[in-house]
DNA sequence: CGCATTTGACCAGCGC
DNA sequence: GCGCTGGTCAAATGCG
């Protein structure tokens, strides 16, 4: 849906346009008052409806914003746990090989993962599965490729081109909330989006040049490889290949940090994938015996309704995020931003084989999908659909908000009204005073501009306030900058959506950090400077 | 003419 | 050590 939401919307401003215009020279070239009137009750009528689901985007838009500042303070939360409790939990890497935390619902079954590739190293592999299921996303499917390493060969590119996001850079821009990465040395990262995908590339508002091209083992399909043309010395790159089961699945992998203010339009995708990035490489620090990466998720439970939820594996999650020094092999993510079709139940199979063959380090998977999109949109959900995974340590995050979100929309069926999800978060908020602290966090850090320093009263205000932003209130803020997103290319939705240009401050603390020129960035007022203003 | 793309060559890492 | 593979380089080519 991604891609044709955005046509959609795009469309719709274009469609009312013309629509008026024809309204007008239908009129002018029949002369007739009674279809003139008909004309324009019609047209009204489509504009209004057509202005309502713009509206309804727009609020998904807010929501989807809200979520990634959610999950970022979750994280950070969550490794600031760890580090605390790293010297005192040393019981816990003994634990299990699996990890599956299933947030949301999947469609993706696991058996299948081991269809391609060596049957028993892969097996071997599947020990080491860890498997994140976040229902965050329903329309869209992401897949997330994810590969972290430190092995000294790679500092030949970090010293070259002084471009992998150093540690002191990550300190530099963010503070504390990055004290983890400080720990560790540089580390390359990869993150793959799947998406449907007819151009030769996603536009995902980088300069990109290609650089080369490669026909990789595995698939008929060439590998293009870019780097990032927007700053003479950004050492991002990637690599886009086609799905070899699926041609109309493209399959772009981000690898890098960027060291340069981004465009607008390119702030979306680079915050998600560096979120990502930042969520399990905080976890591979050979200081940490614990994954944090995991362990933000693992956590996030506890943030929510302060309950152990259940067996993790945080050392093992290391085993799979730490690889051998050696190898160049990596530990893998996936986030699927295909739309809920029976490609994305096996994911690891239309990666690039590279990875989808390594079975060193299986792929993790950060499913965004489900073939409800409209509930999957609404509801993190439990992970309802994981218990055929008895092969892994499953981790159902059912924490009671997450719950009365999923019953909800079990119960209604129907895509959720805004209004019955405000009931239902206002319900799971006032009763959690966890998840109101993490949530006002979150609010609080985009209304704020990150200002972590709000008391717990102020919080709730912000949090009220951002929450009536999300659900409907500020939709104006964002509609012209919507409709003048770029529609050229295939941008998935997901990150579309994401990339409006009312939220550029929200998601401007998510970015990578950028090492140098931060204060020469320019970029257009956001809703936060608006506000503060 | 300048820039981007193409494409064969080269290099490094890994497995056998 | 050798072959395979992924990744990068750089000269050639194409395009606006």
């Amino acid at each position: 849906m991604s891609v044709e939401t955005m046509a959609k919307m795009s469309g719709s401003a274009r469609g009312l346009e013309t629509r008026k215009k024809r309204t007008i020279s239908i009129c002018l070239e029949e002369d007739c008052c009674v279809q003139e009137n008909d004309e324009l009750k019609s047209g009204k009528e489509e504009m209004g409806g057509e202005r309502e689901e713009n509206e309804e985007r727009l609020k998904m838009k807010d929501y989807q914003s809200l979520q990634l500042r959610f999950f970022d303070i979750l994280r950070r939360e969550a490794a600031e746990k760890v580090i605390a409790d790293s010297s005192n939990s040393h019981d816990e890497t003994e634990e299990p090989e699996l990890l599956s935390l299933c947030l949301g619902r999947s469609p993706r079954d696991p058996k299948k993962e081991t269809r391609i590739g060596n049957t028993a190293k892969h097996k071997e592999s599947e020990d080491l599965e860890a498997c994140l299921t976040l229902g965050l996303d329903s329309n869209c499917e992401l897949s997330m490729e994810m590969v972290s390493d430190q092995s000294p060969g790679e500092t030949k590119e970090a010293d070259i081109e002084g471009t992998w996001q150093s540690n002191k850079s990550v300190k530099a821009k963010n503070g504390e909330d990055h004290e983890i990465s400080e720990q560790i040395p540089a580390k390359k990262s990869r993150v793959s989006v799947r998406a449907r995908c007819d151009t030769p590339t996603m536009s995902d508002g980088c300069q990109w040049r290609k650089y080369g091209q490669k026909i990789a083992k595995g698939n008929p399909c060439p590998r293009a490889y870019y780097r990032c043309t927007v700053a003479p010395a950004c050492p991002v790159r990637k690599q886009v290949q086609r799905c070899a089961e699926d041609m109309s699945i493209l399959i772009t992998t981000y690898e890098g940090t960027h060291n340069h203010p981004l465009p607008v339009s390119a702030t979306a995708m680079a915050s998600t994938t560096s979120a990502a990035a930042s969520m399990l490489l905080s976890g591979s620090s050979t200081s940490q015996p614990v994954d944090n990466s995991f362990a933000s998720f693992t956590n996030a439970p506890r943030l929510l309704n302060g309950q152990n939820l259940g067996p993790f594996d945080l050392s093992r999650s290391k085993e799979v995020f730490f690889p051998n020094r050696d190898s160049p092999l990596f530990p893998t993510i996936t986030l699927d931003l295909t739309s809920g079709s029976s490609s994305s139940t096996h994911v690891n199979n239309l990666l690039p084989s590279s990875f989808a063959l390594n079975p060193r380090f299986p792929p993790t998977s950060l499913s965004f999908c489900s073939k409800e999109p409209n509930i999957q949109q609404a509801v993190w959900g439990n992970g309802v659909l994981n218990n055929e995974r008895t092969h892994m340590r499953s981790v159902e995050l059912g924490t009671q908000f997450q719950q009365q979100l999923h019953q909800n929309c079990l119960q209604n069926q129907a895509p959720p009204s805004q209004e019955a999800l405000a009931e239902t978060l206002t319900r799971a908020i006032s009763t959690d005073p966890r998840l109101r602290s993490v949530i006002a966090a979150a609010v609080s850090s985009i209304v704020g501009q990150g200002s972590t320093n709000v008391n717990q009263a102020r919080g709730g205000e912000i949090l009220e306030l951002g929450l009536n932003l999300k659900l409907g209130e500020h939709s104006q803020f964002a509609s012209s900058n919507l409709l003048a997103q770029n529609g050229k290319g295939c941008l998935p939705g997901y990150f579309n959506r994401l990339s409006s240009n009312s939220y550029t401050g929200n998601f401007m603390p998510l970015q990578p950090p950028v090492p140098f020129s931060v204060s020469k960035r320019k970029v257009p007022p956001t809703i936060s400077d608006q506000i503060n203003h």
